[in-house]
RNA sequence: CGGGGCGUGGUGUAACGGUAGCAUAAAUGCUUUGGGAGCAUUCAGUCAGGGUUCAAAUCCCUGCGCCCCGACCA
């Protein structure tokens, strides 16, 4: 991409209503656009960013087993009843609407009740089971009080997976997989080192479940830290601790739903014919709320440096050709040469002085980076970058490629 | 939902009840060119509605919006 054509500005004050870090690094790098509280844009940057966590999120669900599908945001009122979660005193964060007819309709805070209701078609013996399917969908919660970011919003994208076995045992296997593969996400995406598995109540709905909680001053849940060498903790939600906790961000979950959502109408029959309920289970990501928190944990000095899996370029060529056509031919074929290559390469080919190109470059966070310039040309080298290292070098042009590599 | 703070060009900030100013961004021109350059010109603003007053960005009322603390968070 080139830098020229990018619809994004970056800028050199944060709105003075942002105070979350997250919001603030990620509105003055161009990366979101604040639509109003708790509801935000994502700008080509940002998107870019988002698609890779989801991406990384999705391979990993994919080799759980699980097959994606897209669900409906507008939900029946009457599946919603069956279960309870209708009732506004149960469920305080419903965005509801109406048909012009006249009938109910909401703008879904979860899916349990229509993937429940959906399955019934498709689920009618143990030879149909066990499966799973995830999706990644727009979430609509009322929140009362919307805060910290993109961290808590009233609009956002969330990865749900929702398993079905026959029984508790067979939902227990697939529910410890689902734990590695979440441990295996958080440690791609760069926060595993400050993250959780965490025992947590499991709300309304679950008597057991768990919580991946990262360590930050965002964060709106306390943790006590159990094992530090396996990474567990226990919610302060759970049991009273005396000694202090830590502030952390929920960044997925894990529940065992049982039979809740299936017992109105998604049975099944075992080999005796006999009918009986599916278990169920449900396990949430917010991609989002993920990408929050990594500026969160990652940022320094008011900036952000992207670990590789989820930067939105790996490389930002930097042209100081100042009118000099040789050299802007040469950044226009590294360009060219990363791109062949399948390395995503940004290019600052606007007409700025350098200072500027620098100042946005630090600001973006790109994690490497190549300046070609007069000085650069003359020494048949390249001025490299390794940000996450903190390391420049002058890299000969016949070796980018393998330093890049 | 309880408490606190706050709404001025795109963004950030000034203005005792008395001419809405500065910076930045944007546009044009000249100059400059390895860490957010300089000069000149230009564009652009008082959240909305009502009230008090000779006069309201400023005081009062209502509404809307935003931030923070707490509660809630399936």
């Amino acid at each position: 991409m080139k830098q020229s054509q990018l619809f994004t500005k970056t800028r050199f004050e944060a709105p003075k209503d942002e105070v979350a870090k997250n919001a603030e690094i990620l509105i003055r790098a161009g990366f979101i656009n604040k639509e109003m509280a708790g509801v935000y844009d994502f700008l080509p940057l940002g998107l870019r960013t988002l698609n890779k966590i989801i991406n990384l999120i999705r391979e990993e669900m994919n080799n759980l087993g699980g097959q994606e599908i897209f669900m409906s945001s507008l939900q029946r009122k009457e599946l919603w009843e069956r279960t309870g979660r209708w009732n506004d005193d149960v469920v305080d964060n419903w965005f509801k609407t109406k048909l012009k007819e006249g009938g109910d309709l909401g703008l879904g805070f979860t899916h349990e009740e229509p993937v429940a209701n959906m399955l019934e078609q498709y689920v009618s013996s143990y030879k149909d089971l066990p499966f799973s399917v995830y999706q990644f969908q727009n979430k609509f919660r009322n929140e009362t009080r919307a805060k910290s970011g993109i961290m808590r919003t009233r609009e956002f994208i969330m990865k749900d997976l929702y398993s079905f076995n026959v029984d508790l045992d067979a939902h227990m296997e697939f529910y410890e997989k689902a734990k590695d593969a979440y441990r295996r996400i958080f440690d791609k995406v760069g926060i595993g080192h400050k993250t959780y598995l965490t025992l947590a109540s499991g709300g309304s709905f679950s008597s057991n479940s768990h919580e991946f909680q990262t360590i930050c001053d965002a964060g709106e849940d306390t943790i006590f830290i159990t094992d530090e060498e396996k990474r567990e903790a226990v919610n302060k939600e759970v049991d009273d601790r005396r000694e202090t906790g830590h502030k952390a961000v929920e960044v997925g979950n894990i529940f065992s739903l049982g039979t809740k959502f299936s017992e109105p109408h998604l049975k099944f029959k075992n080999e005796k014919g006999e009918e009986n309920p599916v278990f169920m289970g449900s396990y949430g990501i917010g991609p989002a709320r993920l990408m929050g928190t990594i500026v969160e944990v990652l940022a320094k000095d008011n900036a952000m440096i992207w670990p590789e899996s989820v930067a939105p370029f790996r490389v930002h060529i930097i042209d100081l050709s100042q009118g000099d056509e040789s050299v802007k031919k040469s950044a226009l074929d590294l360009y060219g040469g990363l791109t062949d290559a399948g390395i995503e390469a940004l290019l600052d080919d606007r007409e700025a002085r350098a200072g500027e190109k620098f100042a946005d470059a630090d600001l973006i966070g790109i994690p490497h980076r190549i300046v070609v310039s007069k000085k650069t040309e003359a020494a048949g080298a390249y001025e490299y970058t390794n940000r996450i290292k903190a390391e420049t070098s002058a890299i000969l042009k016949s070796e980018i490629m393998d330093v890049l590599k």
